[in-house]
DNA sequence: TTTTGTGAAGACATTCACAGCG
DNA sequence: CGCTGTGAATGTCTTCACAAAA
């Protein structure tokens, strides 16, 4: 659910970018494939934005929407390991949106892992991990280490104060109740995929 | 649903790479963190295959959940827009598991393209998309485009039949109903990741 | 005994449909 | 009228709890 307000967020500001000012609930489930009651339900879960008989204030929707997520707010990201995968997530523009700020990466080869980056983003060794951001309010840490160290890699996470991890590691990591933990799959979402892929081949035989 | 099976496939192959020859639901559901009447609903959902107060055969399910999930097959994939993620994609084993090739890359610029890649991966000319896939079968096309041409290449992938796309893009692609399309959007986890953090700051200030 | 497979219950999410406001 | 906000209805997914099998 809160990933579709981020999607909002999202709809809302292309919105204002083509200058459009108002908007209706019909529009924006039309333009992200959902249903205009879950929309409204959404946003009224949050306090009433819309104006019955007009529809919601482009503008005023997306301040309040991005007040919701908190995305006003600067959130202090490191990432940890930077191998193939974590390098193209420095340099892929449009990981870090605005309100992110990604502070340093940690590897275990720090000078071979700068060498591939193309951000000024400075890469530590993990070793020095703690030393490294002690003092520092770390919210978000991104995991893409090998799956051999990802648990233990986050036990130094945890310890260290990092309040929640998106994790592109394989693997369902442990951490404290408080700990927020996202992961991303490519592997699990393109196995998925190609089961449907066969289904469909046995539906146009058939 | 199908993704859990998914995460099934992948522990059994670990329990079998450790040795260990049977299992039970509970021990399952522990690793993945789930419930283990969910896990045996998921199975029995295909056959039965377990041993009421004996569990399953690793060895034996594994094949079964293979053959679920067509793994046993070969998946024909191919990469559109070789920009800094779809490099990495490329480069990042463990993206494409046993049971997927990754035939060709497409770019604009695939002299650029194919510098930074160290996959044997060939990357071709987009223009040249119809004509290079035109009479293979292409199951899966990963696209990792800019936003702008997303729905372009997107119709002109449908029209050459591949039936399924990993979309990276953070935008909604429209397709035909036949086609299937799942989304990877990173920003979206970082986004909701944040809203709870915040959460978490108030709750100890409470 | 142990652990499966599964109806029944429960929790959660989505959609319908409409009163009421602008 | 048009469109929101929302109870009620529906649908889907998850968990419980237990009879039956080994």
């Amino acid at each position: 659910m809160i990933k579709r307000l981020s999607l909002y967020s999202r709809i809302l500001q292309s919105f204002e970018f083509q200058g459009i000012e108002k908007i209706s609930s019909a529009e924006v489930a039309r333009r992200l494939g959902l249903n205009s009651a879950q929309v409204r339900k959404d946003l009224a879960c949050f306090g009433q934005f819309g104006i019955p008989g007009f529809g919601y204030h482009v503008n005023d929707l997306r301040k309040q929407v991005r007040g919701i997520l908190k995305t006003d707010r600067e959130m202090r990201v490191i990432l940890v390991g930077v191998g193939n995968l974590g390098t193209a997530l420095l340099s892929y523009r449009g990981f870090l949106k605005q309100g992110f700020t990604m502070l340093f990466g940690f590897d275990v080869n720090p000078r071979s892992a700068e060498g591939r980056t193309r951000s000024n983003v400075p890469i530590y060794d993990i070793r020095d991990l703690e030393s490294k951001i002690e003092g520092q309010r770390i919210d978000i840490a991104v995991l893409a280490v090998p799956v051999e160290v990802a648990q233990e890699v986050t036990n130094r996470l945890v310890k260290c104060g990092v309040l929640a991890i998106l994790n592109f590691v394989p693997m369902r990591i442990e951490v404290p109740a408080h700990i927020q933990v996202r992961y991303v799959d490519f592997s699990l979402e393109l196995e998925s995929l190609a089961y449907y892929v066969q289904d469909r081949e046995k539906a146009k035989r058939e």
